[in-house]
DNA sequence: ACAGTTTTTTCGGCATGCCTAAATTTATCG
DNA sequence: CGATAAATTTAGGCATGCCGAAAAAACTGT
């Protein structure tokens, strides 16, 4: 056993360590497949020889579960230290959107770099200090101090059937520009969305949104249907591209 | 030339170099001399060698002046950045105490971590959200944003004679439990204080502190004296051990 | 002024995390 | 099935910042 304490609680480790668990964690937030070593070099904007290095790693501290040559996965520990910096990262959203005027697309780099640096009890003070928040400004869950969440049902738009109807619980922030899209475009969280259907030949599905009456009918590309998430009216929304 | 802008504006350096320069400037902010190798090593808690490396590499940037066996010297950028860093940390201070309900005592530690991680536009909308304040919680001087400071003219209690009077401007937050001790003391910023004399042999100061009418007699060793700086009364304090 | 002490610098080394290039394993398809 | 393609891992290197030990320079006191 290395340098490292029974259950580590949440003794955090390196930026690039709580950085690795969480994009692992946040794959499988709402769709469910484990995580391949590309994949994560991917969205770690890093070789994928240098995943492999910090998996191997990440196993030895206990944090991961990887056979060769197959997905990752987190451990309960992993999870936890997950779950704690997906908590930090939501909370400092919304505390910069709340309290420093940040503009919706401004916020995540900043809470990106953040995250790794301040201290429990910052995140303690400033969750209480926020009214302790459930959902971050992009509509996504935040787990309480014990790493409970509770993720609503929700499905990307991009792959509802035509008829439809729900509410826009979630709007990921991985794009900034595209955050400023839906903003000039004033679609917003929690408001209501019609799927009309699809243009021929994989084209931009045509939705109706607004919030109460004012609502208009308008083209999203693939891009923007994916980033937006809605909670179904219909209790048992199926969906097309389900497998 | 490394690949280093022209004249870099504020483009950091890594939080080692951040943390060099801060210190180096930091030395001189209330006293004058420049700081040596190994007063440096000392006060990041490195060792000499670490340090004689370093200074290479701030000499490299243009951030440092510096002949090999004498003392380190700051450049115009490298001052311009160390203000940059004080700024960014006593308005961090300043924050936690004004918002998080943070202790006097327990601030230092978080923003020295935090200075290095947030943005340029995270201070500018920190300073405008505290009401542009120009003096931490400690009643040190935060820089504008253009880098000006002006440091109020203010000695150690424990370096005056006795018979002074002044008014408590700062208080050097270089020691937690030091706080902790003063604030039970109910001693604070803009307290009055009288110097009464010294006891015998080196002993403690005696001085009269306190607010408003309320004010006792106590004796502080010699950390505490030093650690509180007044701003004197009488107009060209004279104190003994000026050199 | 010069022997001894102190300060500073130089010299290899180490850990972290990243990279490219070269194996190696797994997947795919005729 | 086997050849080729794709994914993954290993191997060797690089940069940053740190260290301890040893060499070099700068202060000391008599």
């Amino acid at each position: 056993m290395p340098p490292n304490k029974h259950s580590p609680a949440l003794s955090s480790g390196s930026a690039s360590v709580q950085d690795y668990v969480k994009v692992i964690y946040s794959f499988t937030e709402w769709q469910d497949e484990p995580i391949s070593s590309s994949q994560l070099a991917n969205r770690l904007g890093v070789a994928n020889s240098s995943v492999s290095e910090m998996v191997r790693k990440l196993v030895e501290l206990g944090l991961a579960i990887h056979e060769p040559y197959s997905a990752v996965e987190l451990s309960d520990e992993g999870r936890r230290l997950a779950l704690a910096m997906v908590r930090r990262h939501r909370l400092l959203e919304t505390f910069l959107v709340q309290e420093l005027d940040y503009a919706w697309d401004e916020v995540h780099d900043e809470a990106e770099l953040l995250e790794h640096t301040v201290s429990d009890t910052f995140i303690e003070r400033l969750s209480a200090k926020l009214g302790y928040p459930h959902r971050d400004p992009h509509g996504d869950p935040i787990p309480d101090a014990h790493g409970t969440v509770d993720i609503p049902q929700a499905h990307q738009l991009a792959i509802l059937d035509a008829g439809h109807t729900g509410r826009i619980t979630r709007i990921s922030d991985s794009n900034p520009a595209l955050l400023r899209f839906l903003s000039a475009e004033d679609i917003g969280l929690d408001d209501h969305v019609e799927v009309i259907g699809r243009k021929p030949f994989g084209g931009p599905v045509v939705v109706r949104v607004g919030t109460a009456g004012r609502d208009r009918e308008l083209d999203l590309g693939d891009e923007a249907a994916s980033a937006l998430w809605v909670f179904s009216d219909k209790p048992h929304a199926g969906c097309a591209l389900a497998t």
